[in-house]
DNA sequence: AATTTAAGTTGCAACCTAAAACTTATAAAT
DNA sequence: ATTTATAAGTTTTAGGTTGCAACTTAAATT
């Protein structure tokens, strides 16, 4: 990377880790994905403490990662789903999830993540150019506002 | 996404979380990419204790994601530095952090990320489907390997 | 009315985290 | 050659977190 170095500070990694850096979060937000919605799920599913799980939840729901609804029809039992703000967590899930194929497990997939549409296997998840190309570490370098090329600066070449 | 659901089981996320999933892992991982390589570095950008430091640096180097060498010029120093296998964390990291800067901080990144070849910045991380189109929570769903459209598939339609 | 289910709480032991002081090896300065 | 400084840790000790098992509370089912 460029010379430019990044003020730790204001970065917003700590902000996000404050969120999802808890050790089951992640793990609780995939079983959500896969459509797990009550307690007692996700307790029999991912063998987690109880009172750990209720701790998570509640810290997710503050977060507004999951959102927290009793159903009207069993008032017994409560409905944690997926808020936007959770979903759009999807990427970095999915990234961590083939980074552990790729370097941890080895396993490839299974079953395998497609896209409904044509199922056929999404991509894997990179660091992308504008225009579609792969970056890697050594392409990518900070700048200032002032020095970032944008769309119009390169419709005025 | 669709009805088949996945054996939370034999999935590799939890192997990914084993290696990232501590406190201070993404942050010190963060630290290297920005080039920080020693522990006083480490230690004084990111104010950690010194022995969870020492712990972590540790932990990072038994999963293979920092490499530990003493440097020759000057044997006190040692030398902290990404590996394959860490460096490949990287889609991952900047999905977390451009989550926490959309979701959390709400501050647009400065300095800014950007292709090193024409100063534009990164795409957004997503989850692409082969074609290139971005693809959400809804347009996902598990396959079984012989359900999986591939190249060789589509070519022969 | 008695039982079962859902979603938690509580108590307690084991483990982990953190701040500050200490250590060890090497290098630089006097 | 001796003292001082630096780099990278360890140790100590206090406090916090995790996890298991048992308990609770409210609502539904038999």
């Amino acid at each position: 990377m460029g010379k430019l170095r990044e003020p730790l500070s204001e970065c917003s990694l700590p902000a996000a880790l404050e969120a999802m850096g808890e050790r089951w979060s992640f793990l609780i937000l995939r079983a959500a994905f896969n459509g797990l919605q009550h307690f007692e799920e996700f307790q029999s599913e991912l063998s987690i403490a109880r009172n750990i799980l209720a701790n998570r939840l509640a810290r997710l729901v503050d977060h507004g990662i999951l959102q927290r609804e009793a159903m009207p029809d069993d008032r017994r039992k409560i409905q944690y789903s997926l808020t936007e703000k959770g979903a759009a967590l999807l990427p970095t899930m999915i990234a961590l999830r083939q980074w552990g194929e790729r370097w941890e497990t080895g396993v490839p997939a299974f079953p395998i993540l497609v896209d409904e549409r044509d199922q056929r296997p999404i991509r894997e998840i990179a660091v992308y150019s504008h225009d579609g190309r792969v970056l890697k570490k050594g392409d990518l370098k900070w700048a200032l506002p002032q020095d970032v090329a944008s769309d119009v600066a390169a419709a005025a070449e």
